[in-house]
DNA sequence: AGCCTGACTTTGT
DNA sequence: GACAAAGCCAGGC
């Protein structure tokens, strides 16, 4: 049998048309209304091998997918809006995390601990 | 094919 | 406790 190339193809279980970003957008859709999520709880529900960094720009494609997905509940880990600024226009964010009822000061979602909600335990499968 | 970037996180000083 | 640096991986040019 002839010897196999390795190559980024050959990962199984992954089809052609897997992309990081379709399943970081999957997870966030299913973050449920007035909850919140930190990209490296995302990112870790990947798998730990996955960088935040790359929830963050899977999030940035994100406004250009259907269905939308709410990157206004995604933050970092200390419950701060790092990503406003991506939004048009940048308080959009806030003003949507108020209308679930979440309470942001200075950029900063209030009682985040509570409302923090981690795909790796909510979606324990 | 290679280099740069980026909405984070963790660890060390 | 604050600040600095490194690690991380995939997409874009």
């Amino acid at each position: 049998m002839p010897k196999k190339k390795s190559s980024a193809n050959d990962l199984p279980s992954r089809p052609k048309e897997y992309s990081f970003f379709k399943d970081v957008h999957e997870i966030v859709r299913q973050i449920p209304k007035g909850r919140v999520s930190s990209y490296g709880a995302i990112a870790r529900y990947l798998g730990t091998g996955l960088s935040a960094r790359m929830v963050g720009w899977a999030m940035n494609a994100a406004h250009q997918v259907q269905p939308p997905v709410p990157a206004h509940r995604v933050v970092n880990r200390n419950g701060m809006l790092t990503g406003k600024a991506h939004f048009s226009p940048p308080s959009l964010m806030e003003a949507l995390l108020k209308k679930e009822k979440i309470i942001v000061k200075e950029d900063k979602i209030l009682g985040f601990d509570e409302l923090f909600w981690d795909p790796a335990i909510e979606l324990t499968l």
